[in-house]
DNA sequence: CGTGGGCTTGATCTAGTTCAACTAACGTGG
DNA sequence: CCACGTTAGTTGAACTAGATCAAGCCCACG
Protein backbone atom coordinates (compact mmCIF):
# COMPACT_ATOMS: atom_id res chain seq x y z
CA UNK A 1 0.00 0.00 0.00
CA UNK A 2 2.54 2.19 0.96
CA UNK A 3 5.11 1.01 -1.22
CA UNK A 4 2.43 1.62 -4.07
CA UNK A 5 2.64 5.13 -3.17
CA UNK A 6 5.88 5.65 -3.70
CA UNK A 7 5.86 4.97 -7.41
CA UNK A 8 2.31 6.45 -7.80
CA UNK A 9 4.14 9.67 -6.46
CA UNK A 10 7.62 8.61 -8.83
CA UNK A 11 8.01 11.78 -10.71
CA UNK A 12 9.17 9.95 -13.91
CA UNK A 13 6.32 6.70 -13.36
CA UNK A 14 4.66 7.52 -16.68
CA UNK A 15 7.83 7.79 -18.75
CA UNK A 16 9.77 5.18 -17.09
CA UNK A 17 10.09 1.24 -17.91
CA UNK A 18 7.81 1.22 -14.59
CA UNK A 19 4.95 3.05 -16.56
CA UNK A 20 4.27 -0.29 -18.25
CA UNK A 21 3.39 -2.12 -14.86
CA UNK A 22 0.15 -2.12 -13.45
CA UNK A 23 -0.39 -0.53 -9.80
CA UNK A 24 -0.21 -4.06 -8.46
CA UNK A 25 2.87 -4.92 -10.63
CA UNK A 26 4.25 -1.86 -9.17
CA UNK A 27 3.81 -3.75 -5.61
CA UNK A 28 6.60 -6.30 -6.85
CA UNK A 29 9.08 -3.86 -8.40
CA UNK A 30 8.63 -1.39 -5.12
CA UNK A 31 9.58 -4.31 -3.00
CA UNK A 32 13.13 -4.25 -4.77
CA UNK A 33 13.65 -1.29 -5.95
CA UNK A 34 15.28 1.48 -3.52
CA UNK A 35 15.36 5.68 -4.02
CA UNK A 36 18.93 6.83 -3.60
CA UNK A 37 20.28 10.50 -3.74
CA UNK A 38 23.67 10.45 -5.09
CA UNK A 39 25.67 14.06 -5.34
CA UNK A 40 26.85 15.93 -8.22
CA UNK A 41 30.43 13.79 -9.38
CA UNK A 42 29.93 11.22 -7.49
CA UNK A 43 29.81 7.62 -9.58
CA UNK A 44 27.32 5.03 -9.27
CA UNK A 45 29.03 2.08 -11.23
CA UNK A 46 32.95 1.95 -12.66
CA UNK A 47 33.26 0.40 -16.07
CA UNK A 48 34.71 -3.09 -15.16
CA UNK A 49 32.96 -3.82 -11.79
CA UNK A 50 30.58 -6.71 -11.22
CA UNK A 51 27.52 -5.54 -12.72
CA UNK A 52 24.74 -5.86 -9.97
CA UNK A 53 22.51 -3.02 -9.76
CA UNK A 54 20.06 -1.15 -12.41
CA UNK A 55 18.30 1.39 -12.05
CA UNK A 56 16.01 4.52 -13.16
CA UNK A 57 17.21 8.07 -13.03
CA UNK A 58 14.69 9.85 -11.53
CA UNK A 59 16.03 13.26 -11.26
CA UNK A 60 19.19 14.87 -12.62
CA UNK A 61 21.38 14.08 -15.11
CA UNK A 62 24.06 11.23 -15.52
CA UNK A 63 26.71 10.25 -17.60
CA UNK A 64 28.00 6.90 -18.75
CA UNK A 65 31.90 7.19 -19.79
CA UNK A 66 34.41 4.58 -20.77
CA UNK A 67 38.43 5.21 -20.78
CA UNK A 68 41.75 3.71 -22.61
CA UNK A 69 44.25 2.22 -20.20
CA UNK A 70 46.53 5.86 -20.31
CA UNK A 71 43.70 7.58 -18.99
CA UNK A 72 42.20 9.72 -22.07
CA UNK A 73 38.36 9.61 -21.54
CA UNK A 74 35.39 9.84 -23.44
CA UNK A 75 31.72 10.21 -22.44
CA UNK A 76 29.51 8.19 -24.17
CA UNK A 77 26.33 8.50 -23.38
CA UNK A 78 23.82 11.22 -21.18
CA UNK A 79 21.32 9.94 -18.68
CA UNK A 80 17.91 12.04 -18.27
CA UNK A 81 14.95 11.54 -15.77
CA UNK A 82 13.14 8.13 -16.68
CA UNK A 83 16.34 6.61 -18.96
CA UNK A 84 17.20 3.09 -17.47
CA UNK A 85 21.07 2.50 -16.00
CA UNK A 86 22.55 -0.28 -16.40
CA UNK A 87 23.09 -3.82 -18.39
CA UNK A 88 20.97 -6.50 -17.51
CA UNK A 89 22.00 -10.46 -18.03
CA UNK A 90 25.85 -9.01 -18.29
CA UNK A 91 28.30 -9.71 -15.53
CA UNK A 92 30.23 -6.65 -15.61
CA UNK A 93 29.81 -3.17 -16.29
CA UNK A 94 30.60 -1.78 -19.19
CA UNK A 95 30.95 1.92 -18.38
CA UNK A 96 31.60 4.21 -15.49
CA UNK A 97 27.80 5.98 -14.55
CA UNK A 98 28.54 9.44 -12.67
CA UNK A 99 26.22 12.13 -11.45
CA UNK A 100 26.72 15.22 -13.66
CA UNK A 101 24.03 17.09 -11.66
CA UNK A 102 22.57 15.92 -8.29
CA UNK A 103 20.83 13.27 -8.68
CA UNK A 104 17.91 10.66 -6.99
CA UNK A 105 17.58 6.78 -8.49
CA UNK A 106 15.68 3.86 -8.19
CA UNK A 107 18.01 1.34 -7.71
CA UNK A 108 16.82 -2.72 -8.32
CA UNK A 109 19.08 -5.28 -7.66
CA UNK A 110 20.28 -6.61 -11.26
CA UNK A 111 18.76 -10.39 -10.55
CA UNK A 112 15.95 -9.46 -9.10
CA UNK A 113 15.54 -6.88 -11.63
CA UNK A 114 15.99 -9.64 -14.40
CA UNK A 115 13.48 -11.60 -12.80
CA UNK A 116 10.57 -9.15 -12.79
CA UNK A 117 11.52 -8.41 -16.39
CA UNK A 118 11.07 -11.90 -16.99
CA UNK A 119 7.59 -11.92 -15.28
CA UNK A 120 6.46 -8.42 -17.25
CA UNK A 121 6.62 -9.09 -21.10
CA UNK A 122 5.71 -5.70 -21.56
CA UNK A 123 7.97 -4.17 -19.65
CA UNK A 124 10.71 -5.92 -21.63
CA UNK A 125 9.51 -4.68 -24.93
CA UNK A 126 9.91 -1.71 -23.65
CA UNK A 127 13.40 -1.70 -22.59
CA UNK A 128 13.89 -3.27 -26.05
CA UNK A 129 12.28 -0.25 -27.53
CA UNK A 130 14.91 1.92 -25.22
CA UNK A 131 17.45 0.11 -26.29
CA UNK A 132 17.59 0.37 -29.76
CA UNK A 133 16.73 4.38 -29.07
CA UNK A 134 19.78 4.47 -27.06
CA UNK A 135 21.45 2.23 -29.84
CA UNK A 136 20.75 4.73 -32.91
CA UNK A 137 21.60 7.42 -30.49
CA UNK A 138 25.11 6.03 -30.14
CA UNK A 139 25.52 5.11 -33.97
CA UNK A 140 24.77 8.54 -34.63
CA UNK A 141 27.35 10.09 -32.38
CA UNK A 142 29.79 7.86 -34.17
CA UNK A 143 29.64 10.27 -37.09
CA UNK A 144 29.69 13.04 -35.06
CA UNK A 145 33.03 12.21 -33.47
CA UNK A 146 34.37 10.76 -36.83
CA UNK A 147 34.16 13.60 -39.09
CA UNK A 148 32.28 16.64 -37.66
CA UNK A 149 34.21 19.99 -37.31
CA UNK A 150 34.35 21.31 -33.73
CA UNK A 151 32.22 24.02 -34.54
CA UNK A 152 29.56 21.67 -35.91
CA UNK A 153 29.93 19.54 -32.77
CA UNK A 154 29.36 22.25 -30.52
CA UNK A 155 26.75 24.62 -32.27
CA UNK A 156 24.46 21.06 -32.35
CA UNK A 157 25.39 20.52 -28.89
CA UNK A 158 23.58 23.52 -27.88
CA UNK A 159 21.04 23.16 -29.90
CA UNK A 160 20.24 19.91 -28.39
CA UNK A 161 20.34 21.50 -25.32
CA UNK A 162 18.46 24.34 -25.97
CA UNK A 163 15.37 22.12 -26.95
CA UNK A 164 15.88 19.77 -24.01
CA UNK A 165 16.24 22.62 -21.58
CA UNK A 166 14.86 25.56 -23.07
CA UNK A 167 11.84 26.60 -20.88
CA UNK A 168 8.51 27.96 -22.47
CA UNK A 169 8.45 24.43 -23.82
CA UNK A 170 9.12 23.15 -27.29
CA UNK A 171 9.00 26.70 -29.24
CA UNK A 172 11.56 25.08 -31.70
CA UNK A 173 10.95 27.54 -34.51
CA UNK A 174 10.61 30.27 -32.20
CA UNK A 175 13.10 32.98 -32.85
CA UNK A 176 12.79 34.96 -29.84
CA UNK A 177 15.95 34.44 -27.81
CA UNK A 178 15.97 31.68 -25.57
CA UNK A 179 18.17 31.53 -22.51
CA UNK A 180 18.95 28.68 -20.37
CA UNK A 181 21.66 27.19 -17.96
CA UNK A 182 23.75 24.43 -19.41
CA UNK A 183 23.95 21.52 -16.80
CA UNK A 184 27.58 20.66 -18.19
CA UNK A 185 31.02 22.41 -17.78
CA UNK A 186 33.25 23.15 -20.20
CA UNK A 187 35.26 20.27 -19.66
CA UNK A 188 32.35 17.91 -19.21
CA UNK A 189 31.14 19.25 -23.04
CA UNK A 190 34.55 18.94 -24.46
CA UNK A 191 34.69 14.75 -23.25
CA UNK A 192 31.12 14.76 -24.46
CA UNK A 193 31.88 16.35 -27.89
CA UNK A 194 35.41 14.51 -28.37
CA UNK A 195 37.78 17.90 -28.27
CA UNK A 196 39.58 19.57 -25.75
CA UNK A 197 38.15 22.87 -22.84
CA UNK A 198 40.07 25.29 -24.99
CA UNK A 199 38.50 24.21 -28.20
CA UNK A 200 35.11 24.39 -27.02
CA UNK A 201 35.86 27.62 -25.11
CA UNK A 202 37.51 28.86 -28.16
CA UNK A 203 33.97 27.70 -30.43
CA UNK A 204 31.50 28.87 -28.12
CA UNK A 205 33.09 32.60 -28.23
CA UNK A 206 33.28 32.26 -31.93
CA UNK A 207 29.33 31.56 -31.78
CA UNK A 208 29.27 34.32 -29.28
CA UNK A 209 31.08 37.31 -31.65
CA UNK A 210 29.32 35.92 -34.22
CA UNK A 211 26.15 37.17 -32.58
CA UNK A 212 24.33 33.83 -32.79
CA UNK A 213 24.58 33.20 -29.30
CA UNK A 214 25.00 34.90 -26.24
CA UNK A 215 27.17 34.27 -22.75
CA UNK A 216 25.49 35.60 -19.83
CA UNK A 217 27.35 33.73 -17.27
CA UNK A 218 29.54 31.14 -17.57
CA UNK A 219 26.77 28.42 -17.27
CA UNK A 220 24.07 30.45 -19.10
CA UNK A 221 23.63 30.72 -22.82
CA UNK A 222 21.42 32.52 -24.82
CA UNK A 223 20.66 31.89 -28.25
CA UNK A 224 20.16 34.53 -30.29
CA UNK A 225 19.81 33.00 -33.91
CA UNK A 226 18.67 29.41 -33.75
CA UNK A 227 18.45 29.54 -37.74
CA UNK A 228 21.99 30.40 -38.27
CA UNK A 229 23.25 27.84 -35.54
CA UNK A 230 21.70 25.26 -37.24
CA UNK A 231 23.39 26.37 -39.84
CA UNK A 232 26.52 25.80 -38.35
CA UNK A 233 25.43 22.88 -36.61
CA UNK A 234 24.73 20.99 -40.26
CA UNK A 235 27.31 22.97 -42.35
CA UNK A 236 26.32 21.15 -45.55
CA UNK B 1 7.75 -29.83 -43.83
CA UNK B 2 9.70 -28.20 -46.52
CA UNK B 3 9.77 -25.50 -45.18
CA UNK B 4 11.48 -26.37 -41.66
CA UNK B 5 13.72 -28.31 -43.39
CA UNK B 6 14.88 -25.08 -45.12
CA UNK B 7 15.36 -23.45 -41.12
CA UNK B 8 17.20 -26.85 -40.73
CA UNK B 9 20.19 -26.67 -43.05
CA UNK B 10 20.20 -22.99 -42.21
CA UNK B 11 24.08 -22.14 -41.79
CA UNK B 12 23.75 -19.77 -38.83
CA UNK B 13 20.54 -21.69 -37.24
CA UNK B 14 21.79 -22.31 -33.97
CA UNK B 15 23.91 -18.90 -33.70
CA UNK B 16 20.79 -16.48 -34.86
CA UNK B 17 18.09 -15.54 -32.88
CA UNK B 18 16.38 -18.48 -34.59
CA UNK B 19 17.96 -20.82 -32.38
CA UNK B 20 16.06 -19.81 -30.18
CA UNK B 21 12.53 -21.15 -31.65
CA UNK B 22 11.77 -24.95 -31.63
CA UNK B 23 11.24 -26.76 -34.56
CA UNK B 24 7.71 -25.93 -35.14
CA UNK B 25 8.07 -22.71 -34.13
CA UNK B 26 10.48 -22.52 -37.31
CA UNK B 27 7.45 -23.12 -39.57
CA UNK B 28 5.60 -20.02 -38.71
CA UNK B 29 9.22 -18.12 -39.30
CA UNK B 30 9.91 -19.79 -42.79
CA UNK B 31 6.31 -19.01 -43.58
CA UNK B 32 7.80 -15.18 -43.43
CA UNK B 33 11.38 -15.17 -44.37
CA UNK B 34 12.56 -15.39 -47.70
CA UNK B 35 16.38 -16.35 -48.72
CA UNK B 36 18.10 -13.11 -50.77
CA UNK B 37 21.16 -12.58 -52.16
CA UNK B 38 22.97 -9.63 -52.60
CA UNK B 39 26.14 -8.83 -54.49
CA UNK B 40 29.08 -6.81 -52.85
CA UNK B 41 28.55 -3.47 -52.76
CA UNK B 42 24.50 -3.65 -53.15
CA UNK B 43 23.22 -1.84 -50.30
CA UNK B 44 19.39 -3.28 -48.88
CA UNK B 45 18.59 -0.55 -46.87
CA UNK B 46 18.59 3.22 -47.08
CA UNK B 47 19.31 5.21 -44.21
CA UNK B 48 15.86 7.24 -43.73
CA UNK B 49 13.62 4.55 -46.14
CA UNK B 50 10.02 3.21 -44.47
CA UNK B 51 11.49 0.26 -42.27
CA UNK B 52 9.71 -2.77 -43.86
CA UNK B 53 12.29 -5.51 -43.38
CA UNK B 54 14.45 -6.84 -40.79
CA UNK B 55 16.42 -9.73 -41.09
CA UNK B 56 19.15 -12.20 -40.60
CA UNK B 57 22.26 -12.16 -41.92
CA UNK B 58 23.58 -15.69 -42.96
CA UNK B 59 26.39 -15.73 -44.84
CA UNK B 60 28.97 -13.10 -45.48
CA UNK B 61 29.74 -9.83 -44.57
CA UNK B 62 28.13 -6.03 -44.02
CA UNK B 63 28.31 -2.72 -42.86
CA UNK B 64 26.17 -0.08 -41.19
CA UNK B 65 26.75 3.66 -42.05
CA UNK B 66 26.03 6.95 -41.78
CA UNK B 67 26.53 10.35 -43.58
CA UNK B 68 26.50 13.97 -42.98
CA UNK B 69 24.30 16.22 -45.58
CA UNK B 70 27.32 16.99 -46.97
CA UNK B 71 28.46 13.54 -47.82
CA UNK B 72 31.05 12.66 -45.17
CA UNK B 73 30.59 9.11 -44.57
CA UNK B 74 31.13 7.00 -41.04
CA UNK B 75 30.63 3.06 -41.12
CA UNK B 76 28.82 2.43 -37.69
CA UNK B 77 29.08 -1.19 -37.22
CA UNK B 78 29.98 -4.32 -39.28
CA UNK B 79 27.62 -7.36 -39.61
CA UNK B 80 29.03 -10.72 -39.40
CA UNK B 81 26.52 -14.22 -40.06
CA UNK B 82 23.84 -14.56 -37.77
CA UNK B 83 23.83 -11.21 -36.97
CA UNK B 84 19.89 -9.55 -36.90
CA UNK B 85 19.69 -6.81 -39.55
CA UNK B 86 16.39 -3.69 -39.02
CA UNK B 87 15.09 -2.28 -36.24
CA UNK B 88 11.69 -3.68 -34.93
CA UNK B 89 8.97 -0.81 -33.81
CA UNK B 90 10.68 1.93 -35.94
CA UNK B 91 9.13 3.63 -39.01
CA UNK B 92 12.16 4.47 -40.66
CA UNK B 93 15.81 3.02 -41.46
CA UNK B 94 18.11 4.86 -39.39
CA UNK B 95 21.49 3.58 -41.02
CA UNK B 96 22.26 2.18 -44.35
CA UNK B 97 23.11 -1.39 -44.74
CA UNK B 98 25.35 -2.29 -47.77
CA UNK B 99 26.93 -5.55 -48.42
CA UNK B 100 30.78 -5.76 -48.20
CA UNK B 101 31.23 -9.41 -50.10
CA UNK B 102 28.65 -11.38 -51.33
CA UNK B 103 26.08 -11.89 -49.16
CA UNK B 104 23.08 -14.26 -48.08
CA UNK B 105 20.45 -13.18 -46.24
CA UNK B 106 17.24 -14.76 -44.51
CA UNK B 107 14.53 -11.75 -45.02
CA UNK B 108 11.62 -10.89 -42.95
CA UNK B 109 8.37 -8.34 -43.47
CA UNK B 110 9.11 -6.11 -40.30
CA UNK B 111 5.21 -6.12 -39.19
CA UNK B 112 5.25 -9.69 -39.29
CA UNK B 113 8.80 -10.40 -37.71
CA UNK B 114 7.45 -8.00 -35.13
CA UNK B 115 4.34 -10.31 -34.48
CA UNK B 116 6.69 -13.60 -33.77
CA UNK B 117 8.45 -12.09 -32.01
CA UNK B 118 5.73 -11.03 -30.17
CA UNK B 119 4.47 -14.42 -29.87
CA UNK B 120 8.44 -15.87 -28.75
CA UNK B 121 9.46 -14.52 -25.59
CA UNK B 122 12.50 -15.81 -25.51
CA UNK B 123 13.23 -14.68 -29.14
CA UNK B 124 12.36 -11.34 -27.70
CA UNK B 125 14.83 -11.72 -24.91
CA UNK B 126 18.10 -12.92 -26.87
CA UNK B 127 16.99 -9.85 -29.22
CA UNK B 128 17.10 -7.98 -26.51
CA UNK B 129 20.46 -9.56 -25.51
CA UNK B 130 22.05 -8.70 -28.60
CA UNK B 131 20.82 -5.26 -28.62
CA UNK B 132 22.78 -4.38 -25.75
CA UNK B 133 25.79 -6.15 -27.02
CA UNK B 134 26.03 -4.50 -30.76
CA UNK B 135 25.25 -0.84 -27.71
CA UNK B 136 28.22 -2.05 -25.90
CA UNK B 137 30.08 -2.33 -28.73
CA UNK B 138 29.07 1.12 -30.26
CA UNK B 139 29.82 2.85 -27.27
CA UNK B 140 33.10 1.42 -26.94
CA UNK B 141 33.86 2.55 -30.55
CA UNK B 142 32.57 5.86 -29.76
CA UNK B 143 36.06 6.08 -27.48
CA UNK B 144 38.00 4.70 -30.69
CA UNK B 145 36.62 7.42 -32.84
CA UNK B 146 37.14 10.28 -30.34
CA UNK B 147 40.18 9.55 -28.47
CA UNK B 148 42.88 7.05 -30.29
CA UNK B 149 45.45 7.76 -32.52
CA UNK B 150 45.80 6.01 -35.87
CA UNK B 151 47.64 3.94 -35.08
CA UNK B 152 46.22 2.48 -32.27
CA UNK B 153 42.77 2.01 -34.78
CA UNK B 154 44.69 0.17 -37.16
CA UNK B 155 46.42 -2.26 -35.07
CA UNK B 156 43.43 -2.74 -32.85
CA UNK B 157 41.24 -3.61 -35.82
CA UNK B 158 44.25 -5.97 -37.40
CA UNK B 159 43.63 -8.36 -34.15
CA UNK B 160 40.14 -7.88 -34.36
CA UNK B 161 40.53 -9.26 -37.86
CA UNK B 162 43.16 -11.82 -37.05
CA UNK B 163 40.98 -13.23 -34.20
CA UNK B 164 38.11 -13.59 -36.47
CA UNK B 165 39.51 -14.55 -39.42
CA UNK B 166 42.65 -16.09 -38.85
CA UNK B 167 42.51 -19.70 -39.52
CA UNK B 168 43.51 -22.76 -37.08
CA UNK B 169 40.62 -21.47 -35.12
CA UNK B 170 41.18 -19.40 -32.42
CA UNK B 171 45.08 -19.58 -31.24
CA UNK B 172 44.84 -16.06 -29.76
CA UNK B 173 48.26 -16.19 -27.93
CA UNK B 174 50.14 -18.41 -30.69
CA UNK B 175 52.85 -16.23 -31.73
CA UNK B 176 53.58 -18.32 -35.14
CA UNK B 177 52.75 -16.08 -38.12
CA UNK B 178 48.74 -15.85 -38.97
CA UNK B 179 47.90 -14.67 -42.35
CA UNK B 180 44.89 -14.09 -43.77
CA UNK B 181 42.58 -11.89 -46.32
CA UNK B 182 41.00 -8.68 -44.96
CA UNK B 183 37.34 -8.73 -46.18
CA UNK B 184 37.68 -4.41 -46.36
CA UNK B 185 39.28 -2.22 -48.89
CA UNK B 186 42.04 0.14 -47.23
CA UNK B 187 38.75 2.88 -48.22
CA UNK B 188 36.17 1.10 -46.17
CA UNK B 189 38.77 0.39 -43.27
CA UNK B 190 39.24 4.43 -43.55
CA UNK B 191 35.35 4.61 -43.68
CA UNK B 192 35.47 2.37 -40.72
CA UNK B 193 38.16 3.95 -38.21
CA UNK B 194 37.48 7.69 -38.75
CA UNK B 195 40.70 8.04 -40.94
CA UNK B 196 41.02 8.83 -44.62
CA UNK B 197 42.68 5.98 -46.75
CA UNK B 198 46.19 7.39 -46.85
CA UNK B 199 46.22 7.24 -43.09
CA UNK B 200 45.41 3.91 -43.03
CA UNK B 201 47.66 3.26 -46.00
CA UNK B 202 50.90 4.51 -44.27
CA UNK B 203 49.71 2.97 -41.16
CA UNK B 204 49.96 -0.23 -42.44
CA UNK B 205 53.12 -0.09 -44.24
CA UNK B 206 54.83 1.41 -40.95
CA UNK B 207 53.97 -1.78 -38.83
CA UNK B 208 55.41 -3.54 -41.53
CA UNK B 209 58.90 -2.00 -41.95
CA UNK B 210 58.29 -2.14 -37.84
CA UNK B 211 58.31 -5.99 -38.93
CA UNK B 212 55.04 -6.77 -37.13
CA UNK B 213 53.17 -7.51 -40.35
CA UNK B 214 53.54 -8.55 -43.39
CA UNK B 215 51.47 -7.06 -46.81
CA UNK B 216 51.91 -10.62 -48.93
CA UNK B 217 48.79 -9.13 -51.27
CA UNK B 218 46.60 -5.84 -51.17
CA UNK B 219 44.08 -8.21 -49.17
CA UNK B 220 46.18 -10.21 -46.95
CA UNK B 221 47.68 -9.71 -44.12
CA UNK B 222 50.47 -11.65 -42.14
CA UNK B 223 50.19 -10.98 -38.02
CA UNK B 224 54.34 -11.40 -37.17
CA UNK B 225 54.23 -10.51 -33.47
CA UNK B 226 51.09 -10.21 -32.43
CA UNK B 227 52.27 -9.07 -28.77
CA UNK B 228 53.53 -6.06 -30.49
CA UNK B 229 50.91 -5.30 -32.43
CA UNK B 230 48.37 -5.68 -29.15
CA UNK B 231 51.07 -2.78 -27.57
CA UNK B 232 50.65 -0.61 -30.75
CA UNK B 233 46.78 -1.32 -30.33
CA UNK B 234 46.54 -0.16 -26.59
CA UNK B 235 49.97 2.11 -26.34
CA UNK B 236 49.11 2.68 -22.49
C1' DC C 1 42.53 38.35 1.53
C1' DG C 2 44.36 34.41 -0.62
C1' DT C 3 43.41 30.14 -2.98
C1' DG C 4 41.53 27.11 -6.23
C1' DG C 5 38.40 25.78 -9.79
C1' DG C 6 36.28 27.01 -14.01
C1' DC C 7 36.91 29.72 -17.97
C1' DT C 8 39.23 32.43 -21.64
C1' DT C 9 42.87 33.72 -24.64
C1' DG C 10 47.28 33.52 -27.02
C1' DA C 11 51.35 31.10 -29.18
C1' DT C 12 53.11 27.07 -30.89
C1' DC C 13 53.05 22.41 -32.48
C1' DT C 14 51.57 18.18 -34.77
C1' DA C 15 48.79 14.20 -36.27
C1' DG C 16 46.27 13.49 -39.76
C1' DT C 17 44.16 15.52 -44.02
C1' DT C 18 44.47 17.08 -48.58
C1' DC C 19 46.33 17.27 -52.99
C1' DA C 20 49.01 15.10 -56.39
C1' DA C 21 51.70 11.61 -58.65
C1' DC C 22 52.75 7.18 -59.41
C1' DT C 23 52.50 1.85 -59.35
C1' DA C 24 50.39 -2.62 -59.65
C1' DA C 25 46.79 -5.85 -60.77
C1' DC C 26 43.05 -6.96 -63.54
C1' DG C 27 39.80 -7.67 -66.88
C1' DT C 28 37.94 -6.43 -71.70
C1' DG C 29 37.79 -5.91 -76.19
C1' DG C 30 40.39 -5.40 -80.48
C1' DC D 1 47.77 -12.04 -76.81
C1' DC D 2 48.50 -7.59 -75.87
C1' DA D 3 47.15 -2.60 -75.33
C1' DC D 4 44.45 -0.07 -72.44
C1' DG D 5 41.41 1.75 -69.17
C1' DT D 6 40.04 1.14 -64.45
C1' DT D 7 40.30 0.42 -59.74
C1' DA D 8 43.02 -0.29 -55.49
C1' DG D 9 46.98 0.88 -53.23
C1' DT D 10 51.29 3.52 -52.09
C1' DT D 11 54.09 7.48 -51.41
C1' DG D 12 55.47 12.34 -51.09
C1' DA D 13 54.81 17.39 -50.07
C1' DA D 14 52.13 20.93 -48.18
C1' DC D 15 48.55 22.37 -45.25
C1' DT D 16 45.35 22.89 -41.27
C1' DA D 17 42.09 21.88 -37.51
C1' DG D 18 42.55 21.05 -33.29
C1' DA D 19 45.80 19.81 -29.45
C1' DT D 20 49.13 21.33 -26.32
C1' DC D 21 51.47 24.51 -23.53
C1' DA D 22 51.26 28.68 -20.96
C1' DA D 23 49.40 32.73 -18.92
C1' DG D 24 45.86 35.22 -16.92
C1' DC D 25 41.00 36.31 -15.31
C1' DC D 26 37.02 35.95 -12.36
C1' DC D 27 34.50 34.70 -8.59
C1' DA D 28 33.08 31.86 -4.71
C1' DC D 29 34.60 30.22 -0.45
C1' DG D 30 37.46 29.31 3.43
Amino acid sequence: MLSTRVCAECAVRDRSLCGSLSDDELVALNRIGQRRRIARGETLIWAGDESIICANLLDGMMKLSASTSDGREQTVGLLYPADFIGRPFARQAGFTVTALTDAELCVFPRGQFEAVLHDHVHMERLLLERTFAALEDARGRMLTLARRTAEERVAAFLIDMADRFGSAGCRASNDAPLTFDLPLTRGEMAELLGLTIETVSRQLTRLKTDGLIALPGPRAITIRDRQQLEGRAEAA
